[in-house]
DNA sequence: CACCGTTGAAACGTTAATCGTTATAACAAT
DNA sequence: ATTGTTATAACGATTAACGTTTCAACGGTG
C-alpha cells in the first residue's frame, strides 16, 4: 500500500458528507463504523476540520454540525484543511535544494520550476475550488 | 523537509535541462554537481527516464542524450516516468477503502470521490502535458 | 448529584517511502 | 592494462501515515 498520499482528504469528504446527509446517528463511533475505521482516526479528521472553522462538535452526544452550508464548502477547502495547506504553498511538488549556482540550468532551475509547478497545482486547485459539497450530496442516496 | 514527496521530478527536469542545454561534460558527476547531489540519487533518476524511453546512455564517458526532441518531451511524460504512473492511474489522491455498504454514504463514496479525484488530477496533468522541456531552455542562460 | 456515553488528546508501534551513502561489478576509451 | 564512467545492490536514517490503547474532560439523563 502506498502511503505517500493521505487518505484523510478522502475521509474527510466522508464525514462531512455523513453530516450533511443525516442518515444516521451523528456520533463519531457511528461516522468510524461508516468510513470502517477506527474513532480515534474519525475524531483526528474532525479535529483538523474544526480547526479550519469547518464544521465543530458540541461535546456531549453527538453534537457535530457544519459551519457553513453544503454550498459554501468547496473540496478545496476540506484539502487545505485536512493537509494544513496555507494559500501559496506549492504543496503537491517539491523542489530540490541547493542547486550550483555556477551551472546556467542550477542558477535558474528553482525559479523555472516554481513557476511550471504553481501552475499545474493552481489547475488542480482550481478544479477542487469548483466544487461544493453540495454538489456530491444528491449521489449519497 | 516534508518528505511525503519526492524531489525526482524537479531532478529530472535538471537532468534532462543538462542533457538538452549541453553547457557543460555531460558526464553524471558533472550533473551531479550542478544538481548538487550524490551521483548514485542522479544515476537513480537517470535509470527511470531510461526505463521510460525518455534518454539514454551509451556505458563510457559522458554518453548521455535524449531520445526525443526537446519538444517532444512533456512535463507530464518526464512526472509519470519518474513516479512511475501508468495512465489512468489516480496518483495524486487516495481514497480510503471499504467503508461500510450499509450506510448510503459508505455505498457510494468510493464513486463518488473517484470520479471528482480523477477530474482533478485531470487539470494537473492537462497543466502538465502542455509544456515541453522546450520552453524551459530558453530560460537557462 | 452520579452515571454513562461521547469527545479530545497524548503516546506508542508498525509500515512504507525518500534519500544519502558505501561498495562492487561491468564497461569504454586510451 | 589502467583509468574514469556507468549500473546496481544494500544499508541506515528520517519522516509521514495510521491503527491502537489509554486516560481525562464534558454533557445529558436519570
Amino acid at each position: 500500500m502506498k502511503q505517500r498520499v493521505s487518505t484523510r482528504f478522502s475521509m474527510a469528504i466522508h464525514i462531512l458528507s455523513m453530516i450533511a446527509v443525516k442518515h444516521t446517528e451523528q456520533t463519531g463511533d457511528e461516522i468510524a463504523r461508516s468510513v470502517n475505521n477506527n474513532p480515534v482516526v474519525i475524531r483526528r479528521v474532525i479535529g483538523m476540520l474544526k480547526r479550519a472553522g469547518i464544521m465543530d462538535v458540541r461535546a456531549g452526544v453527538g453534537g457535530a454540525f457544519l459551519l457553513k452550508t453544503p454550498e459554501e464548502i468547496t473540496l478545496l477547502e476540506i484539502y487545505r484543511a485536512v493537509n494544513e495547506i496555507e494559500e501559496n504553498d506549492l504543496y503537491a511538488f517539491r523542489i530540490h535544494e541547493d542547486s550550483n549556482v555556477g551551472c546556467p540550468v542550477g542558477r535558474n532551475i528553482e525559479s523555472v520550476l516554481h513557476s511550471e509547478f504553481a501552475k499545474a497545482q493552481a489547475a488542480m486547485e482550481n478544479q477542487l475550488g469548483s466544487t461544493t459539497l453540495s454538489q456530491l450530496i444528491p449521489r449519497f442516496i
